[in-house]
DNA sequence: GTTGAAATTAGTACGAA
DNA sequence: TTCGTACTAATTTCAAC
C-alpha cells in the first residue's frame, strides 16, 4: 500500500518521465471519460458507449493501463458513512532542509489523504478526515508539532464539499464554456484585477521540491 | 453528469440523511480496503482476499452500493499525460447571500476538481487543473473575477502532490499509528503549541453552508 | 481495426447449515 | 446471516477477415 506517487510533481517541475509513450486522441478521453463515471465497467460496453469495436477497447483500455494514463482504479466512499465525517485542511510552515523528514512522517499518517507542496504562505498543504473536531486536534497538536521539519501550522475545517470531480480532462473545457466565451470577450479589460492575487512560492521552494 | 455532491456537508452540518441504514463491520470496512487500491476486482476474488464466501461478498458489495456507502467507481488518471499538468489552489471570499450563484457558476467549470467551503481566512478552496499557468491566470482573471459573488481570490501553485490516497477508512487507524503512541505519549505537554493556529469561520459562514 | 465463435468467468437463485 | 452449489447470462480471449 505505498501511498506515494511515484510519479513526478503536476506542477511541470523536474517530473522524470520524458518520453511520452502514448499520445492521446479523442477516443482515448472518450475512454477516460466513461470510465470517470464508472470505473467497473466491463470493457464490452466501454466499446458500445465510445462506439468502437471490442478488441480495439480492449487494446486501448491496456495501454492507457500499461503507460501509466491510468493509475489505478478506485472506488468513491462517503466518509460520513465510514465515521470520518470530519475533514479539515492544514497548511503547513516546513522547515527548510527538512522536506525528507516531513516526507517520511506524512507516510506514516494514514488518516491523511491528500497533502501537496505549494507556492504562497505556506509550503504544503494536507487534507485529513477524522471522526471529530477533537481528533483534528489532536493530529494537529500531538503529532504534526512534534515533527522538526514542522516550522508552524494553520488548521481550516471544511464545512461542505460542493462539488468533486475524480479528475478533470482537457475535453471537459469544450462543453460548458462555449455559452459563456462571448460574454468573456466582451467584459475583457473590464476585469477589477485589484481584488485578486497571486502569491508566488517562499525562497528556494521550488529547488525542494523533490527530497530535500 | 451532475458534479455537484447530492449529499449532505461532510462537516456534520445540516446533513439530510439521519437514519443509518447499515452499520459497518469489520468485514465492510476490509471490503472497502481491497475496493481502494482495485475497483474494478470481480467479486469473486474480492470474496477470496476477504475470507468469505463469493454469495456474502455479492450480498455486501450490492448493500454498500446501494446504501450509498459507495457512491461511485472510478479511474485514477495521470493529470499529467492528458495534458493538464499544472494544478492550482484558488482561496475565494464569497460576497454573503451570493452563495446561491457561486455554487452556479462552479457548476459551468469543468475544469475545477474539487471545491469546499471552508473556515478560515477565505470562504472556499476550489482545484483547478489546466494545461499552463497561462490559463490559470486566465481562469481567475476572466471566469472567476466576474462572478459578482466572488469578493476576493487567492491563487496558489501546486508543486507536487506528495500523497494521494483514494480515501481513507478508519481502519487505516490502528496500521502505523501504534509504533508511534509511546512517543507521543511521553511528549504530551511539551508541545510548543505556540507553532500553531486554528482559524475559525468569517462571521455567518456556518449558516450559510447550503445555498444561500 | 473489425467481426464471430469458443472458453472462461461473472452474476443469480436456491436449499442447507 | 452465511455458505455451497448449480444454473444462466455475460464477458474475455483468440481466431480469421
Amino acid at each position: 500500500m505505498s501511498d506515494i506517487s511515484s510519479h513526478g510533481g503536476s506542477g511541470g517541475g523536474p517530473s522524470g518521465r520524458i518520453g511520452i509513450g502514448l499520445d492521446l486522441d479523442a477516443t482515448h478521453l472518450k475512454i477516460l471519460e466513461v470510465l470517470r463515471d464508472n470505473g467497473r465497467i466491463s470493457v464490452s460496453s466501454l466499446a458500445e458507449r465510445v462506439g468502437i469495436s471490442r478488441a480495439n477497447a480492449y487494446t486501448r483500455f491496456e495501454a492507457l493501463r500499461a503507460d501509466g494514463v491510468i493509475k489505478r482504479f478506485t472506488a468513491e466512499i462517503d466518509h460520513v458513512r465510514t465515521g470520518l465525517g470530519i475533514t479539515a485542511l492544514i497548511f503547513v510552515t516546513v522547515r527548510q532542509q527538512m522536506w525528507r523528514q516531513f516526507r517520511a512522517e506524512l507516510a506514516r499518517m494514514p488518516e491523511v489523504e491528500y497533502c501537496a507542496i505549494t507556492t504562497g504562505q505556506h509550503d504544503a498543504m494536507i487534507q485529513v478526515r477524522m471522526a471529530d473536531v477533537a481528533e483534528v486536534h489532536a493530529m494537529v497538536t500531538d503529532r504534526l508539532a512534534n515533527i522538526p521539519a514542522v516550522k508552524a501550522t494553520e488548521t481550516v475545517f471544511i464545512l461542505d464539499e460542493v462539488l468533486k470531480r475524480p479528475y478533470v480532462l482537457p475535453s471537459d473545457r469544450d462543453k460548458t464554456r462555449p455559452a459563456r466565451r462571448p460574454v468573456q470577450e466582451e467584459q475583457r479589460g473590464d476585469v477589477p484585477l485589484g481584488k485578486m492575487r497571486f502569491v508566488g512560492a517562499a525562497e528556494g521552494r521550488a529547488a525542494l521540491r523533490k527530497d530535500d
